[in-house]
RNA sequence: AGACUUAUGGUGUAACGGUAGCACUACAGAUUUUGGUUCUGUCUGUCUAGGUUCGAAUCCUAGUAAGUCUACCA
């Protein structure tokens, strides 16, 4: 027995937790939870929230619940439920409790009913603009203004508060609130609103409730009453803490504690739900779901591994700095994961004609080629070679510069799996394009047991005519051409769009088995990239996503 | 202007008063029937100024810079 496993270093997060079993806290258990508002598609910044939250219950053995935070029946729907719960079981989380804030309304209710009683909070009937003004403003030391209904006795604001709850009121006539401290410099601790009227349907609880709790009397409190031992939030929350925390003690619920982390913000990514959206409706992208969109959605489409994705967020890392990942990182464990898992085919995207005028027109063998260096079990299949075969025009030059390893004039390379071959003449059209080279093959040079002696720079892909069939290719790069498109003052994110995001290759040559595989079955295309099949795509009518390309070190 | 948070190579993250490490990137080289993978190596860093200490990335003070808060959203 070594330990190993004690090499990796705490995070901070890890710290607070270890500190708080030294101090005796939470018996050693730990329970977390992933909070989603079902109001829009996870994003890659919710797999970072999905990706701490879960991998910390699972390395201190602990629980890890999913809990739709539904306290605004106005923006949520159960579409976004079914969507949310979709993706993070796709990331590989498993939830023991699939909750709902909405579930507890009760009890939220008779807590702020016990704080009516304890004198802590009261029914306010200030309208909403003079509320605003009456906060103060901290920047000129300027403290709250008590509400003229602050200090409304006991009993008024039980039965002000209940006839709130029985629909006695438009929305907007009163508030519960807090009796905070009109002179903190913090403003969630200036008497904040914990419940407001909204005669709206809820997408759970229907119209059984006109009242609904915000935001800061709803988590804390679900935390609570789930036992919750760490609440793991971003930095923006932290304002909030001082308020959680003062709720629990007055309420003498579980002491769940918050803790923040920085959020992860991605090179050439915008997580932001209004400008999702506008790419959505300007048709910038087609759907929530592109392939270049940010959403869990749009990567699953892409082709990018949930595996990739949460070790793209562990490699990360979890801090309180600002951050900006390099896409550099996401496509290096996309990769990593896909090296090992990927069958290898090959597909000519720019056909390029060869004649091999030294092999027997008409005749065809089979020869042999792996399905997956990197996995010994992936075995081969075979594939049919002749005197004519297709390779991608970007492998020849007419006149190359010196590191060119591919073929040109008098040159010579291998085949991938067949034969070397050598470039004897280059045929063009009237226009100057080449439409066809004209090669020799060695004859003794196939592959596995080639005598020749020759040693090409290089080998290239290829497909013969009787193996191949055309299939819809589609190009994608990175949305925008700007790491951070939405930084830039007086500019626009729209106006950093890149233009080449997606490029449609409909007639690219691929294998012709490949022609009814299920979309997401994923392939590297040889010297390309990995290829995902496209939700799109129909029997007989493939359609491939470049998921990423391969790492190409030609540098010309 | 107030309060809070943060500051370590190009990027991200460690080092918890005792030799600044790891990963990604970049660049070299080896291997390779994918210019992939794999392996080896190299480059580059503690925001500034004081202080405490035998010794400071680490503790203290000030400054600078960045971020957050002032929704009947979450």
């Amino acid at each position: 027995m070594t330990t190993e496993k004690e090499e990796r270093t705490l995070n901070f997060i890890e710290q607070f937790i270890e500190e708080d079993f030294a101090a005796g806290k939470y018996q050693g258990h730990v329970h977390t939870r992933f909070p989603p508002e079902p109001n829009g598609y996870l994003h890659i910044g919710h797999a970072k929230a999905i990706t701490v939250n879960y991998g910390i219950a699972q390395r201190y053995g602990g629980k890890f619940n999913l809990r739709f935070d539904d306290t605004n029946p106005v923006t949520e729907d159960t579409e976004y439920v079914d969507s949310i719960r979709n993706d993070v079981l796709w990331l590989g989380a498993k939830w023991d409790n699939e909750c709902y804030a909405s579930d507890y309304f009760q009890q939220l209710y008779d807590f702020a009913e016990k704080l009516i009683e304890k004198g802590l909070a009261y029914v306010d009937d200030t309208p909403k603009e003079e509320m605003e003004v009456m906060k103060g403003d901290p920047n000129r030391g300027k403290p709250g203004t008590p509400s003229v209904y602050r200090e409304r006795n006991i009993a008024e604001n039980l039965d002000l508060f209940r006839r709130m709850k029985a629909g006695e009121f438009p929305d907007g006539a009163r508030v519960l609130r807090v009796k905070g401290d009109l002179a903190s410099p913090n403003m969630h601790m200036r008497d904040p609103i914990i419940y407001r009227i909204k005669h709206a349907h809820h997408h759970r609880t229907g119209d059984a409730w006109c009242i609904y709790p915000m935001y800061d009397f709803a988590h804390g409190q679900s935390d609570s009453i789930e036992g919750i031992t760490h609440s793991l939030c971003s930095l923006e929350f932290i304002h909030h803490r001082e308020l959680y925390n003062w709720l629990i003690q007055n309420l003498e619920i579980f002491p769940s504690r918050q803790i923040e982390f920085a959020r992860m913000n991605v090179e050439y990514m915008l997580t932001s739900k209004r400008k999702l959206m506008k790419l959505v409706q300007n048709n910038v992208v087609t759907a929530w779901d592109d392939p270049r969109m940010p959403t869990l959605a749009g990567l699953r489409r892409l082709g990018y591994p949930p595996a990739g994705i949460v070790e793209f967020c562990e490699r990360a890392g979890v801090a309180k700095r600002d951050n900006l990942i390099k896409y550099e990182l996401l496509e290096f464990c996309v990769r990593e994961i896909l090296n090992k898992s990927a069958t290898r085919t090959m597909a000519v995207l720019d056909p390029l004609k060869v004649v091999i005028t030294n092999y027997p027109a008409g005749q065809v063998e089979m020869l042999p080629i792996e399905n997956n260096p990197e996995d010994p079990n992936a075995g081969t299949r075979e594939i049919p070679f002749g005197a004519e075969v297709f390779i991608e025009r970007e492998d020849f030059m007419e006149t190359p510069p010196p590191k060119f390893f591919r073929l040109s004039p008098g040159e010579h390379v291998r085949l991938k799996g067949a034969y070397i071959i050598r470039c004897d003449e280059v045929i063009k059209d009237t226009g100057g394009e080449i439409t066809e080279l004209r090669c020799s093959y060695v004859t003794n040079s196939r592959s596995g047991s080639d005598t020749s002696g020759i040693k090409p720079k290089t080998v290239i892909h290829w497909i013969a005519p009787q193996g191949a069939a055309q299939a819809e290719v589609r190009l994608y790069q990175r949305l925008f051409s700007d790491p951070t498109p939405d930084s830039h003052e007086g500019k626009d994110y729209l106006d950093f769009i890149n233009p080449n995001s997606l490029q449609v290759i409909s007639n690219a040559l691929v294998d012709a088995k490949l022609m009814d595989v299920a979309p997401g079955t994923q392939f590297q295309f040889l010297r390309k990239g990995y290829f995902t099949v496209d939700t799109e795509s129909q029997p007989g009518k493939p359609v491939f996503n470049l998921t990423v390309s391969l790492k190409d070190s030609f540098k010309p």
